[in-house]
DNA sequence: CCAACTACCTGTTAGC
DNA sequence: TGCTAACAGGTAGTTG
């Protein structure tokens, strides 16, 4: 559920609250919060216990945090933290009662903790080393999102035009353009009156560029709202939803009006997944 | 390389 | 009322 512009703005209220903070104490309690550790969960305690957080970074979907031993030191390692379905970053008050869904545990120096919270354990930290461009190496493979100023968006819509493949999956493949997920996929297809399952190699080069286009306003509109949020599972560090759902106009909107036409927002499954538009707006031809 | 499919999770809701 | 099935869906890994 958290997409680009929840993700953006857990990364901002992380920055805000525990840049600079080291940790003076950190807690595993589910083995499947961290990942790719041969040493599993006190690995990464191993490596947090002590290092103090340079930055708080993304690309996509993934954020991680910058570690080092001391402010000004150069960061040494990253760690990688994605919250996959359901993970919230939570900055709390001490003494707060534990929740049920607690994964990962952290005093910080600030006096305050920083919860990794996570209902359905899709969401992990992963410890991970530099590569070459300063990003962690084990996230190489994911493209780069549609706010990213070094995005090449031409370039982007030739490879995209260049699949064989609905416009819908290769929107949400994370090697092609990272960031998008279900509720944006939908939203920015709508946006540009286009059918979620034209094979993108169908579209023009000009279709596909109008497209990101309107998905990048589609993000920046999202984010200055604080994000999307349907049942209080995406929340910002401080446990506050944003309202960027009053805005959907095709996401989870089965059988309301087209707000651009009045035609009931049709649904269709895809892979196992949903999918909303509008079948006047969007036609497939 | 590309495309398609599946496993991994758990809380909530719909249907019988 | 109580049970079962469907649903939510991002990513890695596998298969063809």
């Amino acid at each position: 559920m958290p997409e680009l512009p929840e993700v953006e703005v857990v990364r901002r209220g992380l920055a805000t609250h525990i840049t600079g903070a080291r940790i003076e104490a950190i807690q595993v309690f589910h083995p499947r919060a961290v990942r790719n550790t041969p040493g599993g969960p006190a690995q990464v305690e191993a490596m947090l216990d002590g290092a103090t957080v340079q930055a708080v970074r993304r690309r996509g979907k993934f954020m991680w945090l910058e570690l080092g031993h001391g402010a000004d030191q150069p960061a040494e390692l990253p760690v990688i933290v994605h919250l996959g379905m359901s993970g919230q970053m939570l900055i709390k008050d001490p003494g707060t009662p534990q929740h049920k869904h607690l994964r990962i545990w952290a005093k910080l120096s600030s006096g305050q903790e920083l919860w990794f919270v996570d209902q359905r354990t899709f969401g992990y930290w992963e410890p991970a080393d530099f590569g070459p461009d300063g990003l962690p190496a084990a996230i190489a493979h994911i493209a780069p999102d549609l706010l990213d100023p070094t995005l090449d968006l031409r370039g982007l819509a030739r490879t995209i035009k260049a699949r064989n493949t609905p416009i819908k999956r290769v929107l949400m493949d994370q090697h092609v353009v990272s960031g998008i997920g279900n509720i944006y996929a939908d939203e920015m297809l709508w946006e540009a009156r286009i059918h979620p399952l034209i094979p993108a190699k169908r579209m023009s080069l000009g279709r596909v560029e109008k497209l990101l286009e309107v998905g990048r306003e589609v993000m920046r509109r999202a984010l200055a709202q604080g994000g999307t949020s349907f049942d209080a599972l995406y929340v910002n560090v401080n446990g506050e939803s944003g309202y960027f759902d009053v805005s959907l106009n095709a996401y989870g909107r089965t059988g309301k009006p087209c707000p651009r036409c009045g035609e009931p927002i049709a649904r269709l499954v895809d892979v196992g997944r949903s999918g909303h538009f509008c079948r006047r707006c969007q036609r497939r031809r």
